[in-house]
DNA sequence: TTGATTTTTTAACAAATGATAAAGGAAAAG
DNA sequence: CTTTTCCTTTATCATTTGTTAAAAAATCAA
């Protein structure tokens, strides 16, 4: 039996859980490695799994008229799914890719989404995880809405330093929004 | 006591509750009736109701560098709150204001929380309210980033037809990111 | 209704970003 | 180590959007 001691750390921190649930939630967890740039999952499938990112780094992106736009970061100790198809049950338009050797914890969601039923501190852990991405996701639309893309990229630079040491630009411009040239132009100009 | 049966009928809709629930969450409840152009909530208190649009029309807005910006819009048979001082309990910067005069029913986010640990149905109907809501936000964003100020005003206008009757083309600009004089060159142009 | 206020449009110019192409660097593969 | 591939920068020009100001249109209040 697997521990999975980090990503039960990152859960207590978030909503602290009895022993019997987290013994139901460790018996659905499955650990993987996987080497970088390949597809943790891949376009056109429904997502049915979470993943806690162990170590490494993966990045949810998908295809705008051919080209690769990347919509999220996942460092270690976080979480990443294509929430989108997760609650809707829809096929997702969107991958997930390891940007380095990464070792992630997944955790099948029909089967945590079952134990919703008899753990009711499972469900509430859950619920505040994606209310807490909610509200990033919040603060997101704001930052796109009304900074400009100079703004944008100091603001993600200084809440994730180490985003430039990991990151190729061109998954930063997209995820800000830009082109890549555009990014370029921006970098030389500070 | 007052029935709210649009609400539940809402509700209904998205996770059925025991009649139980409903009574409970019934008697929190309460509505009320505001002109055109209050202010529901102000910007700078923390967030504690969430309202449901029973008649009307209401929207989310801040002050960004002087310039007042529409987050979102609510009309009738949806719920409008400030998401982000709700789930963190932090003051928002954000206020709620009624485009129309309106009738409206508030739901006391702290009682409402209290319910979660005794009626496990309501916190599972809110869920997934929120998870709903979550998505949208995430297929905003998609919006947002890669495409273009007409192809968002087009997109807005057959998602809501009725919006540009209902609402001052100002907060439609913002709404979109852009400015009031863009917007009016975009419409001009088609 | 009339006058005042707010909203919307138009115009001219400035600034930011996109598109394309080409060159320079860095990383990966053999 | 060398070659190939991928990533990043630079340059040029086109397009979009922002800014400011003023006029036109619509709405509101007395």
């Amino acid at each position: 039996m697997e521990e999975h001691t980090g990503l039960f750390k990152f859960f207590d921190g978030i909503h602290p859980i009895s022993a019997k649930s987290k013994e139901a939630l460790r018996k659905i967890c499955f650990e993987l490695a996987m080497p970088k740039g390949k597809d943790l999952q891949s376009i056109g499938h429904t997502c049915k799994t979470i993943y806690y990112v162990e170590k490494g780094l993966a990045r949810t992106y998908y295809y705008k008229d051919g080209n690769d736009i990347t919509e999220s970061f996942a460092f270690e100790n976080s979480l990443i799914a294509r929430v989108e198809s997760l609650f809707t049950g829809n096929p997702s338009k969107k991958g997930i890719q390891l940007l380095e050797d990464s070792i992630l914890i997944g955790i099948p969601s029909p089967e945590l989404f079952n134990l919703y039923d008899q753990h009711h501190d499972i469900e509430r852990l859950f619920r505040r995880i994606f209310e807490s991405a909610y509200v990033e996701t919040i603060n997101r639309i704001e930052s796109l809405q009304f900074h400009t893309a100079e703004e944008r990229y100091k603001d993600l630079l200084s809440t994730s330093p180490n985003l430039l040491q990991r990151v190729p630009l061109k998954h930063i411009a997209s995820y800000l929004g830009i082109t890549q040239v555009s990014l370029s132009r921006i970098r030389a100009q500070i």
